[in-house]
RNA sequence: AGCCUGGUGGUGUAAUGGUAGCACAGGAGUUUUUGGUACUCUCAGUCGGGGUUCGAGUCCCUGCCGGGCUGCCA
């Protein structure tokens, strides 16, 4: 961000893309596409292709279009569209005119398909599912040429004809390209690239009855739009002389393909298929669930957009596979959150503090920073009072040494208020302490002595009849190992969730006014963490809070040892 | 097994034949009205074996290890 262009490293396919453009390839054009499928909800990983596609068209001064790659009318949903169109924008990239799906390309391709059977590079098989499997061979043998390749022109012609008018059933025929059955690369062993499907399409109806592959549609799609660089993840590495011999043999605009690894992260998993069992099996509650990898759980949860793409343009791009650590994403959110947090107070486990030498009935209110970050947030009122409430943590009857906190005869800060100093403490039948008496130093309003005199620690409190009652969701890591995915025999990922991934607690307080705040909005809990308001609170009438990120925490830390 | 592809600290990523750097994580400290933030210092790496070269992470050979590929998914 910092950095000056000039110092900036750049990674492959950046280095690629500046080589292009300073040998004029395509009149120094740059454009790229953004291509999800619409069936299922946008995660991490597709932020990481975000920030890249639309990132480098920003740098290169291009455009990027976002295109829903909807060839299969089997998987795919408008919901899904919906979605991944509001988590673009979310993002805050923008597309402009540029929303385009693979179907609006339906008649150009299939003419391309006429055009290539007509060149003799394409003809109707009859194969089975079944059969076309035996005859592809394997990773070491070579196929066999289908028994219907040599039909004729004229032949092949009619039957496309009779597929595309819905004449034979789904699975009886398909249209594969003639390239070569003994192919290394089985891509290349006469691809399916017309499939019979008499399937209802979100957005073509019910024209079409046949529906291309992938192959067929992806390079070409790219070709239409003009795209020159046209980034994918590395399991299409095999697929692009599949993506070459296209272009080529229609002689269309050729797109460069450059493939990447994808993005995997610890303690989470990646793939929609496991996502989907996730929820599926209710080990989540649903897509947006804040522990989700995906963008709607993770801007449930707090995570802002500017976080997101700080973390995309520090997980680097190479195309060896990756791991990122979890705690790099925590690094970019708390780094974001931070700057642009507002302070707020609260108690996660109350503990009664009382001021004897606070005169009864008195309150009054108190000057809080609501962001030491930014001079700019100004400050508010907090009320207080002789009746207080501090957390539980904040509190030990026989501290350790280096425990800073309230502890019997010890002087502490309230924060933004007063020095307090502990006289006594009140417990329960079972032992346990229910109420801390203290006194106050009156001239220590707003939190300095006059006399000079310091405190080792500062702590956060909230006023007993003011605050308000507050049910705090404590999310953390999805999965108890760094990858899930590794597994024992008869053990699968889901033997590997983290049982205490969400806890919540119901009694804690929060400052006057914090549950009027909007849903969504991140700000800080003091000495605490990063939270904000989830939309179950309209639904549920109670104030509830979802813990983006635990502030980190040296105390403890340094304390497990 | 064949083909493709990759291998730099714990993790990720730079160095395009010339001092192995940066970030996160870890450790130590300074500052602090958040045990936060910021700042400083620190730990730690070129998969192995040969070769070319004045000089190799980089080039060559070879071995080892990881990932991908046998959908009418994308």
């Amino acid at each position: 961000m910092e950095e000056k262009d000039s110092e900036k490293k750049l990674d492959f396919i950046r280095n690629h893309i500046t080589e292009d453009v300073s040998k004029q390839k395509n009149d120094g054009r740059v454009h790229t596409r953004f291509p999800p499928e619409p069936n299922g909800y946008l995660h991490l990983g597709h932020v990481k292709s975000i920030c890249l596609n639309f990132g480098i068209a920003k740098e290169f001064g291009g455009l990027c279009n976002l295109r829903l790659d909807d060839t299969n009318p089997v998987a795919e949903k408008i919901e899904y569209a919906n979605a991944i169109k509001q988590d673009v924008k979310w993002l805050g990239f923008c597309w402009d005119n540029r929303l385009f799906h693979a179907s609006d390309y339906f008649e150009q391709l299939h003419e391309w398909a006429i055009a290539l059977i007509k060149k003799d590079k394409a003809f109707v098989c009859d194969l089975s599912f079944e059969e076309m499997r035996q005859n592809r061979g394997t990773l070491v043998s070579p196929g066999k040429n289908s028994p219907y390749r040599d039909r004729s022109i004229e032949e092949n012609l009619e039957l496309f004809k009779q597929m595309k008018e819905g004449e034979f059933p789904d699975g009886s025929k398909t249209l594969r390209a003639k390239i070569n059955m003994s192919s290394p690369n089985l891509n290349l062993r006469d691809p399916v690239i017309y499939r019979i499907l008499h399937k209802e399409h979100p957005k073509t109806g019910n024209k079409w009855k046949i529906y291309p592959s992938y192959d067929f549609a992806h390079g070409q799609s790219d070709s239409i739009e003009g795209i020159t660089h046209s980034l994918c993840t590395l399991e299409f590495e095999h697929h692009r002389p599949l993506y070459d011999w296209f272009c080529e043999n229609l002689e269309i605009h050729h797109p460069q393909q450059i493939e990447f690894a994808r993005l995997n992260l610890t303690y989470v998993v990646m793939s929609k298929r496991k996502m989907l069992r996730l929820v599926d099996e209710g080990y989540v509650n649903g897509w947006d669930d804040p522990r989700m990898p995906t963008i709607q759980g993770m801007r449930r949860r707090g995570f802002t957009p500017d976080s997101l793409i700080a973390f995309s343009e520090r997980v680097g791009l190479a195309k060896r596979e990756n791991t990122i650590e979890v705690e790099l994403l925590e690094h970019c959110l708390r780094h974001d959150l931070n700057k642009k947090a507002p302070r707020r107070l609260g108690v996660l486990h109350p503990l009664k503090l009382t001021i004897k030498n606070y005169p009864k009935d008195k309150s009054e209110e108190v000057d809080a920073v609501n962001n030491p970050e930014d001079d700019s947030e100004g400050s508010r009122k907090v009320p207080f009072s002789g009746e207080l409430l501090i957390d539980k943590n904040d509190f030990m009857e026989n501290p350790p040494k280096k425990y800073f906190r309230l502890a019997p005869g010890r002087e502490v800060r309230l924060k933004y208020a007063y020095y307090v100093t502990c006289e006594e403490i009140v417990k329960d039948e079972k032992g346990d302490v229910v109420e801390v008496i203290c006194t106050y130093d009156p001239a220590t309003k707003g939190g300095d002595s006059p006399d000079g005199r310091k405190v080792k620690g500062t702590i956060q409190w909230v006023d007993a009849k003011t605050s308000v009652p507050t049910k705090v969701r404590l999310y953390d890591r999805l999965f108890s190992k760094p990858n899930p995915e590794e597994c024992n025999e008869n053990e699968d990922f889901i033997d590997h969730l983290n049982p205490n991934s969400l806890k919540t607690i119901e009694n804690c307080m929060t400052e006057s006014g914090l549950d009027q705040i909007e849903t969504g909005i991140p700000f800080q809990l003091e000495r605490i963490g990063y939270f904000c308001k989830d939309p179950d609170s309209h639904t549920l009438g109670d104030f509830i809070l979802n813990r983006t990120v635990p502030l980190r925490d040296s105390w403890s830390k340094s304390n497990k040892n």
